[in-house]
DNA sequence: GTCTATATAACGATAGAC
DNA sequence: GTCTATCGTTATATAGAC
């Protein structure tokens, strides 16, 4: 059960958020104070601090919820019974859309990923990228023995180019725009499939 | 002509950046402070400003010499008369090599052009972003109008699939090791010409 | 060209009143 | 839950001796 007090502490607790991954995702981590946070927000930098511990504890927050959903998707594409091509095309496809409904958190974790997995508390985002790999090398392992890739692939290259291009797409992407985020997956899922080649 | 004083206060100067880029590539440019910098040169903090007028001058200095050469290597494949899918085979390779001979130069300026483009000083970065854009726009182009690649393609799409995926690969690649330059370019260009579907 | 010493500002975080 | 007030630390940068 959930009492009012609690469902009104969480949606501001929700707002707060969302505004501090706003500032990280645009100007970054360490160039985002605690008082630009509390400026955005409307209150004073010290009153953030009744709402959590510190500066890392808010990037935290915001990544590990984003991951726990993320990855959470992923799971039902690998579980689902679906050709190895339509898995691979709905796994691009959830990429995008996660750039379209979490462009932030994408764009934190893209930005500040390395940084902080030097410390301790961040681990999880190093063992969510592990993860993430074994995700795609399955995908496309799945895909050469099926016979719809090419036997020739450099499976781990192909792997991180897949990852790379995708997720980079958040650096330009901006909701609302001609270009949806489907449209995008499909002209990108054209690209990978079939190449730019005329023939 | 030089003398020797100055080719001395060159190399010494060089030796400085290229300590800064190293720290500013892994640890980026907010990250780094000047006792970071003067600290691995073997000087104390005060030191550096013999040489440099502030830490964005130093970060300025590295983007802006390595962007010259960058663009005189592009230049170069335009003026060539190499037919279509050369030119583009040649840009391609051009960028892994620029990651493979200066990747630290290249992550600073992925990681950093956004939030540096803020400064005035950087305004070049963003004039060097729109000139990049119309030397692949009219490398694909010239593709699509001799027939070597496909006429139903999104050339401002595709230009930016390429952009990213050829640049990414700084956030990977480390020079020495099995897997050159030269083969990721090959293994790239075949995946973008010809696409990772079997047929 | 580097050092000692320090100015000056900004930062993350805390304590207690309201 | 926010404010006032401020502490302690760290940052960029400067001035002058050597």
């Amino acid at each position: 059960m959930t009492t009012e007090a609690e469902t009104h502490g969480n949606t501001r607790r929700a707002e707060l958020l969302s505004i501090a991954a706003g500032l990280f995702a645009e100007k970054g981590f360490k160039n985002t104070t605690v008082r630009d946070i509390a400026d955005a927000s409307g209150i004073l930098s010290g009153s953030l601090y009744h709402h959590f511990d510190s500066k890392e504890s808010i990037v935290d927050e915001i990544l590990s919820t984003f991951q726990e959903e993320l990855f959470a998707s992923y799971d039902a594409v690998l579980a689902s019974d679906d050709d190895a091509r339509t898995k691979i095309e709905r796994a691009v496809h959830l990429s995008f859309e996660a750039i379209d409904k979490h462009r932030h958190e994408v764009a934190i974790f893209q930005n500040e990923a390395d940084y902080l997995g030097g410390f301790g508390r961040f681990a999880y985002l190093a063992e969510r990228n592990a993860q993430s790999r074994e995700v795609w090398i399955t995908l496309l392992d799945d895909g050469v023995r099926s016979g719809v890739l090419r036997s020739d692939l450099d499976i781990e290259l192909t792997y991180r180019f897949i990852r790379d291009t995708v997720w980079v797409a958040v650096r330009w992407y901006r909701p609302g725009r001609k270009l949806t985020h489907e449209r995008i997956a499909d002209q990108y899922l054209t690209i990978l499939l079939d190449g730019i080649s005329h023939g």
